[in-house]
DNA sequence: CGCCAGGTTGACACTTTTCAAGCCGCGTGG
DNA sequence: CCACGCGGCTTGAAAAGTGTCAACCTGGCG
């Protein structure tokens, strides 16, 4: 066999595997694929998911109002969602990386409630949702696991409601440091390290703040020693400090 | 027929027609239910649903916590959902009322994620969850409903992050006054008088403000002339001024 | 009848926003 | 290569909004 044959039946069989596996081979399987799931049954939801979108830097996933027809599943990259009120006001919503599942809430009145925007060169698992349910009635596992994104999603948004109602300004940035730490170790990157993908507004929109307030906030936790901030880079110090900043309000 | 034999008769009618249709029968059912069900499928979803349950004004319907293992319709009577946090703060996070489906927060850790007070005597379906998942998997309508529901209940959180995140004191009371008034309205009820079922607190914890401030806005809306309060009832005077509260920011 | 939770109102304190000025880093075009 | 422009960020000072504390009122219920 020469190097050429080789390398084409190499690539071949790459292709092939990336076809027919993608969902089992994914790094990300655990995060949003249900467990114990048969060989058939993945063959089945790769099916299902296989068209992939990639979605360029400030470009929209999709925009409220667009005719909801399938949910998304992040494959790479960073997304914001951002709500638009009927008199220009707006609200990031919520950010999801790697694994996370975008566009749950169409489902209700069948189009779009928010956009969903590339902070970064992303990529994107489509899931037709009328196909997903079909699937979900054939495969219980799935079926139950598709509730459990949705249901969990609703309990994410009674935490921002916590976050938004109940915390000040330097409870809520530090819990939302910690959040993001938390999810980034939990696909394998530094928790203690990261690049924020978002600008202070965006971070703010999201928090209730103004800009200039995330980034006193920002200025301070430096002070006190318990991190490091260049631009959009943070280096957490001290995790315990950060985690004491929102339990702090118990004087 | 002796009148006693007719009067049995009838009532025997009646109580068979309360088991077998009470879904059919339900004048909340457009709120809670799919439309188009076949006959057979309503009879399906009538032994689905038909543990009812009264809770007395003050009781849990359940506690964070708790194992999950059914949702919730409310038949009568009103409700409020409470997160409460590990410090001890709590919030409220939500209320419902006659056709509203509480309890999906748990469907995701298996677990409620918050407590559900009645603020009035009232009366529930209970649904048992896994029952749902089979009926749902034969019942196509029924799976995409519970799928809305879900979805509107995502829908409806980002609406209050947006309430939170971005309003300020009066315009979240003017809004949480609109939104109570048109829920009451699709009910069949007065859209512009009615009790309110909770306190000042209540209303302030959700909307993210202090008992106080909500007092206050109520006073300052009196004056001018927006609405009127006696204590827990509210008459609103000028609705379409009630409406530009929230769109005063636009200066 | 008296108690007490719930509500209102005032004065003041504190947090966050607003407005303004200036800095930094990066990409673009001359 | 450098100058320039610009979005994004930081910082300060003053203003606005909301919270805190306290006093008092009210109505319902035991």
């Amino acid at each position: 066999m020469s190097r050429g044959e080789l390398a084409r039946q190499q690539s071949t069989h790459l292709v092939l595997a990336e076809l027919k596996a993608a969902c089992a081979n994914c790094n990300l399987r655990e995060l949003c694929l249900p467990a114990g799931l048969s060989n058939a049954e993945l063959d089945q939801l790769d099916n299902l998911v296989n068209v992939r979108r990639k979605i360029k830097r400030g470009d929209a996933l999709y925009r409220a109002g667009e005719i909801f027809d399938a949910i998304y599943a992040v494959r790479s990259g960073f997304f914001k969602s951002r709500v638009t009120y009927e008199d220009g006001r707006d609200q990031v919503t919520g950010f999801s990386m790697g694994g996370e599942i975008l566009g749950m809430d169409g489902i209700g009145q069948g189009t779009h409630n928010c956009d969903a925007i590339a902070l970064e060169d992303s990529d994107v698992c489509t899931i037709p949702y009328t196909r997903l349910e079909e699937l979900s009635r054939e495969v219980s596992g799935l079926q139950r696991h598709f509730h459990k994104m949705m249901s969990r999603e609703i309990v994410r948004e009674s935490g921002v409601m916590m976050l938004l109602g109940v915390m000040r300004a330097e409870e809520r940035i530090a819990a939302f440091l910690l959040n993001l730490s938390q999810r980034l170790n939990a696909r394998g990157y530094s928790p203690l390290e990261f690049h924020l993908r978002m600008t202070r507004e965006e971070m703010g929109s999201y928090l209730g703040l103004k800009l200039e307030t995330v980034s006193r906030a920002f200025s301070k936790f430096h002070n006190d020693g318990l991190i490091e901030v260049e631009q959009k880079f943070v280096r957490i110090i001290d995790i315990e400090g950060l985690k004491q900043v929102y339990a702090h309000h118990v004087n």
